[in-house]
DNA sequence: ATTATAATTGCACATTTGTTCTATGTCAAG
DNA sequence: CTTGACATAGAACAAATGTGCAATTATAAT
C-alpha cells in the first residue's frame, strides 16, 4: 500500500513539475498527450487519471473540455514573469461593508468601485476575490480594526486553520475566525492567540469567504 | 490611408489587451473563436488575420496548429497603464524585521529587497517610506499579528493620535502605539480600544517612524 | 470613376484534443 | 490464494480548434 501511494504521489509531483516547466517555457499549458509523451505515460486516460488527482489535491484547476485548460493553483515559478507589464495591478470589486450584524453582501453596490492591489501580493489564483471594509470594532479578536479593508475569496468551504468570514445562524452575525472542522462541531478560533475559541454546531456556520489579506491604512 | 491604419492598429491593440487580460484571468490563452466572441469579430479567419498582424509586429508569438498556442512577447506599450490609470507601483525598501527587543534597523539588509505597493494606496507624500515585517506577537495590542508587514514613514515626531513605532529607552524595546504628547509625559495608547494606555516621560520615547499601513497576508 | 489594396465574410476541412468505456494488470492485505 | 482497490492500456468518439480559400465589401489613392 505504501509503495502504491508514494508511486502515485511521486508521479503527480513529477507531473506538476512538468506543468510548471512547460507553462513557463511555452506560455501556455500542455495537452494531455504532451504530458503523456514527456512523462512516458502511454495512455491519455492515465494522464487524465493523474490530472484528476492533482485537481482533487487542489494543486491545479481545470476547465473541462477546454484544450490546454490547466491552471496551476500555487505556482512556485510565477508564470507572470513572461507576462511583463500585463496588468500588474488587480482590480478587486469592493462590495461594501462587513458588520457583525449582517451577512456579507453578495454583489457590488454599484459595480464600479474597486480596490487596486498589486498582483504580486497574491498567489496565482486571483479568481473570486472581493473586498470589504470593516465597520465597527466587533472583529477586534481577529486583530481587525474599524476601517480595515479585508480581501476575501468567495468560497463556502475552507481548509482547517484558515481564516474565514462565517455567518452564524443562531447568533445571526458575521464574524472573522480561523475555522477548524471537528466532526459535528466547528471550532472558531480568534486570530489573537490570547483569546479563547468558541464552539458551534457544524450546521450553524456558513462560510462566506476565505480571508486572503487585511489592509489597514492609517493617516498618510 | 490614415483611417484604415489606425483602425487596424486599434483593433490589434484591443486584441492584445484582451489577450493579456484573458491569460491573466485564466492561466491559459484563448482560442481564436473566444477572441472573436469577445471582440465581436464574427469570422475566425478575421481573427487569424489580426493575430498574424500582431505576430508580424512582434507583439505575440504563436505555434501553428497548436490550440491556444499564443504567447505574449514583452509589451512595449504597457497596456495596464492605460487600463488602470496611474497605477505606478511603489517599491518600498524592506528593512527587515521589527521585534520588541530591538530598535528598528536603519538601513536595508542587502538593499535589494522591496515591497511593491500600489501608489494609489498612498497619499501624495511617498518619501521616506520603508517596510518591516513584524516578528512575534508582542504588538498584539496594536492589533498587529506575527508576520504582518508594517509600512512606516521615517520621521522622529508625529501628530497627536498618530500611530508610531517608538523606542522606549528605559524598557529597551520597540513598540507600536498611538502617541499623545501631554506636557512632560507621553501617553502611549494601544490601537485596541479595550486596552489601557501607558504613560512614560517624554524624554524616554524616541519616535522611529509613523505607521502608514499594515498589511496582513494570509494563505492565498 | 477606376483600381489596387485592405478588410471582411462564410464555410468546409483536417487536426488536435479531452473524455469515456471496457478490459486488463498489479499488489498488499486477509 | 483470493480479493478488492488501485493502476494501466487501448481504442473509439465527440467536441474543440486552427487553417485555407474563394468571394465580397470597403477604403483610399490615382
Amino acid at each position: 500500500m505504501k509503495t502504491k501511494k508514494t508511486k502515485l504521489l511521486e508521479r503527480q509531483a513529477q507531473m506538476y513539475a512538468f506543468l510548471s516547466d512547460y507553462i513557463n517555457t511555452n506560455g501556455y499549458p500542455p495537452t494531455v498527450r504532451e504530458i503523456g509523451e514527456a512523462l512516458d505515460i502511454p495512455s491519455t486516460s492515465l494522464v487524465s487519471y493523474y490530472l484528476k488527482g492533482l485537481e482533487e489535491r487542489g494543486l491545479i484547476d481545470r476547465e473541462s473540455s477546454i484544450s490546454r485548460g490547466i491552471r496551476l493553483v500555487s505556482n512556485p515559478y510565477q508564470p507572470s514573469d513572461f507576462l511583463t507589464g500585463s496588468s500588474a495591478t488587480l482590480s478587486i470589486p469592493f462590495l461594501g461593508y462587513i458588520v457583525a450584524s449582517a451577512p456579507i453582501p453578495v454583489e457590488a453596490l454599484d459595480g464600479t468601485e474597486t480596490v487596486e492591489i498589486n498582483r504580486a501580493l497574491f498567489g496565482r489564483d486571483v479568481n473570486g476575490l472581493f473586498a470589504l471594509q470593516v465597520q465597527g470594532n466587533s472583529m477586534i479578536d481577529a486583530l481587525i480594526h474599524d476601517g480595515d479593508t479585508v480581501i476575501l475569496r468567495h468560497q463556502d468551504r475552507v481548509e482547517n486553520g484558515e481564516m474565514a468570514a462565517v455567518w452564524l445562524n443562531s447568533n445571526a452575525e458575521t464574524t472573522l475566525k480561523k475555522v477548524y472542522y471537528e466532526g459535528a462541531r466547528v471550532r472558531l478560533q480568534p486570530a489573537n492567540p490570547t483569546m479563547e475559541p468558541i464552539f458551534v454546531p457544524a450546521n450553524d456556520v456558513r462560510v462566506q469567504g476565505k480571508v486572503v489579506m487585511v489592509i489597514r491604512q492609517l493617516s498618510n
